[in-house]
DNA sequence: CTGAAAGCGCTAACAG
DNA sequence: CTGTTAGCGCTTTCAG
């Protein structure tokens, strides 16, 4: 099974040391060139790799990060997963990924191993720290971790991040702008934090504007396509509805507007709606929705950048990275008509 | 930095030899209950975790898979991802991402990751093998591999695949069902084996049912939105354009839909459309996509249980294992009126 | 049931 | 520039 060359085959084949193998293969500027040219033909022609558990054990590290998400399947993570993938790459490192559906347990797993050695570092993208023992908990504040997307308040992790109050203000003002009076928003699941910010924007852009919010104006939704359907059939059961709706994102105002449309409702021609994420193939459906974008891949790779500083040695920004937003006025949105 | 517990510090504080201790935490019945105890409740108390370099180099093994797309951003491969996680962490492994983005070093390069104990195991979703020197491809036979979605012919991998043949020619077959006779194809990437055997099964059913295939009825797309655009535009340029299209995949098949609005043409009044895939959120696009679904969960699931056996030493099936499809009407189809 | 000893394959002092 | 030596931390013979 396992006839692999070794450091020492070459070695004994050239009649040199493992030591000045090792050298050469590292490219340490230690080795006279025609030794190391004659030790890089050989380890071509047997093919010869470094075994990484003993490197690793060595050098004390994996030149693996940890990468640990809510649920991969959620397609949001994607291009974030992309962008960190290619910073990731560049500087030699590979993505470990890491699932934790939420479950306490498995998420402080994953801070075991970074100090188990599978991985140098983390990106989590969790919304918070994970119950655990006191001894678990002990090493955590100094391990090289990066919170994106997510807010790990009193961490004190650094963290790549969006203005999730101010991109959602600028929704609702747009909508505003439109000249609407009436204007709902279906939040995510409250009180995470992402949900709590994006909340609180409404409410800014809404009492700036000097408009109300009615009872039922805010409804309770999860970010899952369902609960944006049943959001928003509780919004047209009001006795005054809204004409138009700003959403916590994308995937439950899909489902919001699949309700309207089975109630009769044009969209954008009765309400208008503003997502946010600007989920894969959100220009793709009819009509094309108006959503927040946030830059993911960016995200992605700014986030895996920071943490790469950070195993170099640099210390990270004591304040979070923001990242810019974009609202994308596509086919959801429209004037308002009396 | 790096002062967490060794097996030596425990062994040291409590009179006993590294050895017993190690027997002790991997549950391997040879210590007595007592001394196991108070070892477990030692480790646990000093929070000790065994390294996993020492414990790779030692034991020749990593408890890692590698799983190889061609792109990390696509969609489609996270349901796969999901059930390849899940099976492989209920058995204690852990999860690799490699991304070849079709570029041949990279796709060899996650080979010499198997070799070099990176992975112990690799789940390959890529179409065919990559060029390699002779010397490297030398030992790829023997590795652990197993070809997922797709089908590369001649490696001697085991598979899991669908019947895309099958699959395609039954979503033509309902078509033709629905009283369509003018029913045209939308192609993925040919000569990629995937498009190939789709095109083959549209073929079939045609042939199958006397239908003829007039010129321009295969446009050719390449699995991406707007190759489906416009494909599906040329289509409407024919002299005699089709009143159904079976479409390779639904990402293109979103974006003929939208073409077609554009051009005035009812889906699916005027043109049935079906797709391939059953992508996320295909449900609520409008009008919901009528599309080939394929388990994509438990070909993930099944993908790592086979991998799993063979690292468990168990020889893998020679056949490849095909999994079922599930033809899913929506709303893009309907009886052909002329 | 437990301990002593060896060694996985590599890199990094240290000495020449 | 190169070789010798030691040791990363663990598991697994081999003895007892």
């Amino acid at each position: 099974m396992n006839d692999r060359p070794r450091i020492k085959d070459i070695a004994r084949r050239l009649g040199v040391s493992p030591a000045t193998v090792s050298r050469a293969l590292s490219d340490s500027g230690l080795v006279a060139e025609p030794t190391s040219r004659r030790i890089r033909e050989m380890a071509q022609q047997l093919n010869y790799r470094p075994n990484v558990s003993a490197r690793n054990l060595r050098t004390q590290r994996s030149m693996t990060v940890l990468l640990v998400v809510r649920d991969v399947g959620n397609p949001f993570y994607l291009e974030i997963l992309k962008g960190v993938e290619q910073s990731a790459r560049a500087a030699g490192y590979s993505v470990l990924m890491g699932n934790t559906e939420s479950d306490p347990a498995r998420e402080s797993e994953y801070f075991g191993m970074l100090s188990d050695g599978h991985a140098d570092g983390m990106i989590l993208m969790t919304g918070k720290l994970p119950e655990a023992s006191p001894e678990a908990r002990q090493g955590w504040p100094d391990l090289p971790v990066v919170v994106a997307l997510e807010i790990i308040e009193g961490s004190g992790y650094p963290h790549v991040q969006i203005d999730n109050v101010g991109a959602a203000r600028g929704a609702v003002e747009h909508l505003i702008g439109l000249g609407h009076r009436r204007i709902a928003h279906i939040t995510g699941p409250v009180p995470e934090i992402m949900s709590v910010r994006r909340l609180q924007g409404y409410r800014e852009a809404m009492v700036n504007a000097n408009l109300d919010i009615p009872d039922g104006y805010e409804q309770p939704g999860d970010f899952v396509l369902k609960s944006g359907r049943e959001a928003c059939r509780r919004l047209f059961e009001l006795p005054e509805p809204p004409t138009a709706i700003f959403i916590a994102n994308d995937e439950m105002a899909f489902g919001a507007i699949n309700e309207m449309r089975q109630i009769g409702l044009d969209v954008p021609g009765d309400v208008s709606v503003i997502g946010f994420d600007d989920l894969f193939l959100g220009e793709a459906f009819y009509p094309p929705l108006t959503t927040v974008s946030q830059p993911r891949l960016d995200i992605g790779r700014r986030a895996m950048t920071l943490l790469l500083g950070m195993l170099a040695g640099r210390d990270a920004p004591p304040e979070p990275i923001t990242m810019p937003t974009e609202l994308l006025v596509r086919g959801t949105t429209a004037r308002f008509q009396s």
